[in-house]
DNA sequence: TAAAAATACTCCATAGGTATTTTAT
DNA sequence: ATAAAATACCTATGGAGTATTTTTA
């Protein structure tokens, strides 16, 4: 690997054109000077510069290969510099961190809270909301650098790390009028044929779209048809259903917050329940991103518990 | 000045997650490895990674500053290889160096042969003509490494160095009818109030346009009306005066090579040579090029002389 | 002969290695 | 208790200095 330091020695050599002032320049002596050329010119292999003590006028000169490293030694010193410069600005600014979290819209409000004071020395949570299901492409494309989700239990995320925090059952949104509505919980089987709300997920991770349509279904009891477009949020959600355009299905967490006098949620007893957690890249080594995401485990899994 | 293999090592242990792993891969030990980092750090001013020994599955973490320079070794370490590799490759190439020399149109062909064949050990001489007067552009944009060019006796060029090779008298081309062709020789006298040619130059270096005007005039010789748009080549500027249009002021070197049965060109006696020389960069520090601009003084003024 | 760079030789700073301790889980 | 990083300590490489020689214009 090249030494900086000598090819600011190499650059100079070339301005001086001479050893002997580049050395008094550079604080060392000459046979020092001539020995740090000599290293460089050993580590590459071929000459960077032709002594010519005959004409002073001339002085030092510079080969094909010198001339050709001397514009990308000056890039490179100066590129350590910048690097160096913006480094130690990095260390010691002091702007708080900021992490943003993403969370899609049905996220129960206390696990949000608890993720918005998880944030330790310096560091400052700040929330997204972000559309239903595109909590993966976030934290992909760097928009937020955590995410709180709901995922199929046991489901695997490309290229991110999944910690559960919690479990919630699914309910179906029914309009208060639907027959069902009189029932404490529903089955699948009651739910057969029934018009269902596109929960989109067409492009996203495998068993997401799975999730909100209910499917696998019993093969007695088929999903009825799938009514679009999808929508952004909860409140749309509860308009399309209680405009009796179909039912939705969505975790119990969301009626616990969201409620509407003609839509109601009723527990799905045959279906799973979903893992609601914290999602980050797997390849994220930043020490706040990990640390704040540490600190919302904790916290969140301790309240829990 | 950072040390681009304490980078390279700070890059592994960030990608390994582990110092120990890091010194494994990188062939040292963990404590070489600790050692180096922390002299990074330690020039640096700030921590680049902390040490996380609680868990192993999340292990180095990197902080702001470490964030703000992975990215920027990264693209150090590159650059560095990259420049090792050209310099080699330049080095080794097989392929001649070519060094182009630009030369005006009335440029003694007897001087631009000498040119050419100067070219030493490896070295290719290209010529390349400009335009009149682009002699001082073209090298300082990089277009020629070298230039013959004339110009006024004990001119200086910005940034360039000069190297009188001969002297030329001026002449003036003239109809074959005009009045003065009949002599052998005139003065400014005789041209006073000639149209001219006009020889460009009125954004170049001091001089150069007067050179071709023959000016300073005598008070009561003035010069006549200036006659444009320049010419690009010598055989514009025969047609300009065979047509009648004006005069035009050359040096003695151009009729040498260049004749036509109606213009005939007669010495002007009573204006000073012109200086034939060859000019460079006077920051060029290329050993190829100054060797050859070496060789082609030496062998110009031995056959001159 | 005078300059500039290379070489000879010495010294010591420090990078790296081994052994060990510390630290956190 | 274990595993990982830090620390202690030693060694030796090699970079830098002084003195001198070589080179060439």
């Amino acid at each position: 690997m090249l030494d900086l330091e000598l090819l600011r020695r190499f650059v100079a050599v070339v301005d001086t054109r001479s050893f002997t002032i580049a050395a008094r320049e550079l604080r060392i002596s000459q046979p020092a000077l001539s020995q740090g050329i000599a290293r460089l010119e050993r580590e590459l292999g071929c000459r960077l510069v032709e002594r010519n003590r005959r004409d002073p006028s001339t002085g030092v000169l510079v080969t094909a290969a010198g001339a050709t490293l001397l514009p990308e030694a000056l890039a490179l010193i100066a590129a350590a510099e910048r690097a160096e410069a913006r480094t130690r600005r990095a260390a010691s600014s002091p702007r708080r961190q900021v992490i943003t979290i993403g969370f899609s819209p049905g996220t129960p409000p206390a696990l949000l809270d608890a993720a918005l004071t998880s944030g330790a020395d310096g560091i400052e949570v700040v929330a997204v909301q972000l559309a239903w299901g595109r909590e993966h492409e976030a934290l992909v494309d760097g928009s937020a650098d955590l995410a709180l989700l709901q995922y199929p239990l046991g489901a695997e995320l490309p290229q991110c790390v999944l910690r559960e925090l919690a479990r919630v059952d699914r309910v179906a949104l029914l309009p208060v009028d639907h027959p069902l509505a009189a029932r404490p919980e529903v089955r699948l089987a009651d739910l057969a044929g029934e018009p269902i709300l596109d929960p989109g997920f067409e492009d996203g991770p495998v068993g997401f779209r799975e999730l909100w349509l209910g499917l696998p279904r019993p093969e007695a009891a088929p999903i009825g048809r799938v009514v679009g477009p999808p929508k952004a949020t909860v409140d749309e959600m509860y308009a399309f259903v209680a405009a009796h355009r179909g039912m939705a299905i969505t975790t119990a967490a969301v009626p616990d917050v969201y409620q509407r006098g003609d839509v109601v949620a009723r527990r799905i007893v045959d279906l799973d329940a979903v893992a609601l957690g914290l999602g980050l890249l797997a390849g994220d080594r930043r020490a706040g991103v990990l640390r704040t995401a540490s600190a919302m485990v904790e916290r969140i899994t301790a309240q829990g518990g």
